[in-house]
DNA sequence: ATGAAAGCGCTAACAA
DNA sequence: TTGTTAGCGCTTTCAT
């Protein structure tokens, strides 16, 4: 690979009036025709600069490091996406990683961080994982901002605006005629579970109807979680003519189950779900969803960790505009006469 | 962030000795004494190597790239298990990049390597995206590995027995005594999808079974493709008693299709895909697959690439071990009568 | 307008 | 066994 020198032996410059020119130095007063000839050169050779001699000098990467639980899932890519084209209009690279039982948070933290191998970082955490044993790991070289998660005394997060979102998931159910609704929730650790059963209560409370003992599983956010969910809430009498799940993963998983078991959807069952995906248009009857704004929250979490980099703003963000929005599909009805 | 430096007045020895040390050169010979001098030291610091200083002087960054065109496919996951699973055990880090529009190919191989960010990389090409083009990138500084893709005169390349899977999923449903199979099959321009059509086609040659006009579908693999592949196939005369879809995404799309379309699977129309994920598990009816092996392709990815960069070895691998495997769910049953 | 030179953190060849 | 030193490619200050 060619290197600055060798540019600058081609054009018959120095190296510093190469470095200038093709690192667009701002104060530089290069001649056009120096300019010209060191470009050209440049292209030549097919120049690019090095990535560990520009970071060693400058103490700084233009990386920003994306880490991540789970990168199979459909909701993660609008992240990513939101984050990538953020990172991008800013000259930053992003660098994807995932954290699970093998790679811990720490460790991951401590790879990237601690070796310089980026100038901040986008976390979230697995559910599950407490965010209570990670304090120190945020004080560190490089700011790392937390998604869906918050820890005390840490500045520096991104969220959805999940009270809302299944809030409105809850109001459509009791527009449509439910009173008996169920939730189907996420681990209790999980952050966003219990912003999401706020929601829930919220609205319940606002409509004046009751939550009965058993009507909110929160085993989790994926299909065997739903369909487990489904089980144990159809052995309560009276059971729920409808229910709000809290992740459209489970809600797929919950679907089938109803399948399996014979139990209508929506005739006898309502289901509705908090985040949509291509998954939800494919089950069947189609779900009915509230998008939730992920790509706005991966550019808005890129924005939080540059914003800390280059102008030292610490800020905590919601997710409000756009905001949570309903799309209706067929897995939502009016009640089943009896209980009307 | 501590510097070798750093440790090495700390530990009151030269910075050589902590170099050798901590880096666990293996020729050294360092008093046990200082060694624990220069260890404690160096955990007292929390002393981490700096990525850049050693990418420099070493020319070496012991991360390997793997690119995609789409993180979110519930495929993707397995394969990226197995590639850091590899990795991790070499002691390389993997850094996930994408691949799309708006970040093509050569932009993203320029930048990992050109810019010396990679010791080398996985690639998989967008379906779609002509690998005619990509010639010249692929003889660079560091190695490239395709990914279900081979170009000519490139050698490094790692793929899925496509032929194999195909042909197990279309001998299922011979043996189950259809006649009328049809194939929905991704783009043309498929490395995959050509592969697929190839055992699809064998298996119906053995058996002895004509491929009528209309009965390959090449759309694509998204469900969407899969949805106007079944509308197109039913339009036939005679339709098909049974499917093959290429991929499991689009098998989905086409189950959602068909329950639209009031066709019913599997009694009026066999539905069998080659891939398997968690989704195929919660669809109705559950989908047969043909699993095929995706963490063992990962991790099949980066030995290749590990071979090349540190033995010089260069290789072609399909993935015969295991072999793709046949998960019979409720998509598949016998034809219906008429057509026996 | 251009060049010389120092130094970022690290490894390794050489010296002691 | 341990230390000194050069140099990887780059940016930037200071000279010219």
């Amino acid at each position: 690979m060619a290197t600055l020198g060798d540019v600058a032996a081609r054009a018959g410059v120095s190296i510093s009036s190469v470095s200038r020119v093709l690192s667009n130095h701002p104060a530089a007063r290069i001649s056009e025709a120096t300019r010209r000839r060191i470009v050209e050169a440049a292209e030549e050779l097919r120049y690019r600069p090095n990535f560990a001699g520009r970071a060693l000098k400058s103490a700084r990467t233009q990386v920003i490091g994306l880490v991540l639980p789970d990168l199979t899932n459909a909701l993660s890519t609008d992240l990513m996406h939101g984050a990538e084209d953020e990172a991008r209009e800013h000259g930053y690279t992003m660098l994807l990683g995932r954290s699970d039982a093998l790679s811990p948070v720490s460790e991951v933290i401590a790879r990237l961080i601690g070796e310089g191998r980026v100038d901040g970082m986008v976390l979230q955490l697995a559910d599950g994982v407490p965010a209570a044993g990670i304090g120190d790991l945020l004080d560190t070289a490089a700011p790392v901002v937390l998604l869906n998660e918050t820890h005390p005394g840490h500045v520096g997060s991104v969220a959805l605006d999940d009270v809302t979102g299944a809030r409105i998931a809850t109001q459509h159910l009791i527009e449509l005629g439910h009173e008996r609704i169920a939730m189907v929730n996420g681990l209790p650790s999980s952050f966003t579970a219990q912003r999401r059963r706020t929601g829930y209560r919220t609205a319940m409370k606002a409509a004046g109807l009751r939550v009965p003992r058993g009507y909110e599983t929160r085993l989790g956010y994926f299909a065997p979680d739903g369909r487990a969910a489904l089980r144990r809430l159809m052995t309560l009498s009276p059971a729920p003519t409808a229910v709000v799940v809290a992740n459209v993963n489970a809600a797929v998983g919950l679907l089938a189950e109803a399948r399996q078991a014979r139990i209508a959807v929506p005739r006898r069952l309502s289901v509705i779900c908090v985040h949509d995906s291509w998954t939800a248009e494919n089950t069947w009857p189609p779900l009915t969803a509230v998008q939730m704004q992920f790509y706005a929250m991966g550019r808005a979490a890129v924005r939080n960790v540059l914003d800390r980099i280059e102008n030292g703003v610490l800020r905590d963000d919601v997710i409000l505009d756009p905001p949570p929005q309903l799309i209706v599909r067929n897995s939502t009805a009016r009640p089943p006469r009896a209980t009307r």
